[in-house]
DNA sequence: GTCTATACGCGGATAGAC
DNA sequence: GTCTATCCGCGTATAGAC
């Protein structure tokens, strides 16, 4: 098949079919060949169109953030925005779950993530915290929603009751995380969210006392 | 070269190595073609001592987590010992940074995970806290460590000062990130897990209180 | 029972025809 | 702008030397 009258591909076409083969297979099984295969031309073709399998990559994670609602920032109080931003950013991740190594690279030259970075940090700074207490929360606020988002907990014990029975006293019910998952990973995405908002907005008020 | 007089490798020799090589070329430079040269054998010799190279991550992985301090608990009042667990947990992590991926899979059948687990959810049993919160907290700790270590935040913005200069006002400095990573990173884990932790104990003191 | 030699299939990527 | 042909390197698997 040569040269066709309309092209066959575009970028959008391509991130659109990256994150699918992502969310239903993995990134392990996103290869260029697969790629091309499920768009219906051959490998080489995708190079048109991106430099490298690193830039389709790239747009997919710029495609996810850019879904995380930011509009409580300057309409709530910070800490009840903070607590809705990161529930938001949390979702948009768990909606992508296999794709969450590719954001938590950080915002690079990713239009949407520099946006997020600037709007938390901007309000953070209106709000009234120090520049550097607004990175650090920031900063904060990213490791533990990657983290909460880049690996279940409850998934990540088996569900073989034999395996704790002996050796782990403590953990006689741990194989019965795995039925729960859900549950338990938000609970305690939830607990430690509150736990931290808690205890900042303690620490802006002994910042604004002193 | 035959079968020589006393073995070439080991399962040690091959974990080390293959450490070795995580932390200086990261995860995707392992290969077993690469294991092995360093190892100056041949790649399939390998599969004599480890069924698969997944075997050989989930052996390094174990390795990380045995050398994380836990004799605080126990020892010192849940908040002071949570606090230094979480410093200790991190900093093994961050001394094999592109090995976190690896342990964020959770326990599965790992002793040292499986003996991690144990220990920090039977002190904060032992403390008082009901169960199913002590459950959320260590996951909490885990979502916390695992995302700080997993990638820098300081590291995630690009040193190009003129990138954020236009588009981006509140990020005007964000360009210096970079320079000052080490302790840009430390200050947001340490401003967040004594936030939380904060949050935790204040959570603690009301649930005794009903 | 440990290592060597070798082969297979698949990955990312490039050159050049059309 | 898509194709064919091709390169190189990866993980896996098996046969056989000793």
């Amino acid at each position: 098949m040569p040269r066709p009258r309309s092209p066959l591909l575009s970028r959008r076409l391509i991130v659109e079919q990256a994150l699918a083969i992502i969310d239903a297979d993995g990134l392990e099984e996103l290869s260029t060949r697969r790629l091309a295969r499920d768009l219906a031309v051959r490998a080489p073709s995708l190079y048109n169109h991106f430099a490298t399998k690193e830039e389709i990559l790239d747009a997919a994670a710029n495609e996810i953030i850019a879904g995380v609602d930011l509009s409580m920032f300057g309409r709530e109080p910070w800490p009840v925005a903070l607590t809705q931003f990161a529930r938001a950013y949390r979702a948009a991740l768990v909606a992508h779950p296999k794709a969450v190594p590719l954001i938590v690279r950080g915002p690079a030259r990713r239009p949407a993530a520099l946006r997020l970075a600037e709007t938390v940090f901007g309000a953070l700074v209106d709000a009234g915290w120090p520049r550097r207490d607004a990175t650090s929360i920031g900063a904060a606020m990213r490791y533990f929603v990657a983290g909460s988002a880049l690996g279940s907990f409850a998934l990540g014990f088996e569900a073989d009751a034999r395996l704790y029975a002996e050796e782990y006293p403590h953990l006689v019910d741990a194989h019965r995380l795995r039925e729960h998952q859900r549950e338990v990973d938000e609970r305690a995405f939830g607990l430690g969210l509150e736990s931290m908002v808690a205890g900042l907005v303690r620490r802006f008020a002994a910042l604004n006392r002193a």
